[in-house]
DNA sequence: CAAACGATTGAACAACCGTTCAACTGATAT
DNA sequence: ATATCAGTTGAACGGTTGTTCAATCGTTTG
């Protein structure tokens, strides 16, 4: 009888079971990856202000004052955003107008409001 | 020039982009539940046993073997999982079989990996 | 050039979150 | 009933993260 090193006490359950997932699951990078992209989706002030670009493109300024939010909280927060290629900016003068990056992002939040909405 | 009570350092930039955003978003309720779907797929541990239960359907024991993982760090997860309507579980003698809840998940999982895929 | 303003950045603090450890529940078998 | 095993739960610890505050950058204007 073949012991794991990994399981609770001593054996596992069903090793055929562990054997064929461990084979068929995705890579643990890709899913890091990937969960490092619903994390940013993850956080209420970030989705106020994807949802805020949904309805047009804005600068800074304006999504502080469209939440009530000081400038320096959503900048952060818009760096966030752009790292993850979720929102792109435009320079104008003074201001720097965002805007949503791809349309990709319009099913997530769809997608996401769907799973809500059972 | 009517001034709102909300922006950086005196008044808005745009007033009518600000009334156009506010009045079209999103609510910020609706948003922050969103979110909180977002976040729970949001970590790596969970969108591993995910992937893992997408193979088959397996008890606690097995996701641990499967991710090197103790039974106790699964199960909190799966609490969590199970909390957000992604995944289901069925009590069998002593084990607990865990599956995903619905194939909205599956979309979701697939759309996350496109957004990375580019 | 200097002042003003929109925006960004870094440090610091608090709140949140994932893992560990230990105690506990529920079910099966002796 | 007692023991054993799968799983859950709660407290605690450490790491992450969002907001605030202050300082700075970039651009425009006087």
């Amino acid at each position: 009888m073949a012991r794991g090193e990994f399981c609770c006490t001593e054996n596992v359950i069903h090793e055929g079971a562990v054997a064929q997932v461990r084979a068929a699951m995705h890579e643990a990078a890709a899913l890091d990856t990937v969960a490092g992209f619903f994390r940013v989706l993850g956080d209420g002030t970030r989705m106020r202000i994807i949802s805020a670009l949904l309805v047009r493109e804005l600068c800074v300024c304006d999504i502080a004052a469209a939440l009530g939010m000081t400038k320096s909280a959503v900048s952060h927060q818009l760096g966030t955003l752009r790292a993850a290629r979720l929102v792109k900016c435009r320079r104008e003068g003074k201001s720097v107008f965002y805007s949503i990056a791809d349309d990709h992002v319009i099913k997530m939040l769809e997608g996401g409001l769907e799973h809500v909405h059972e």
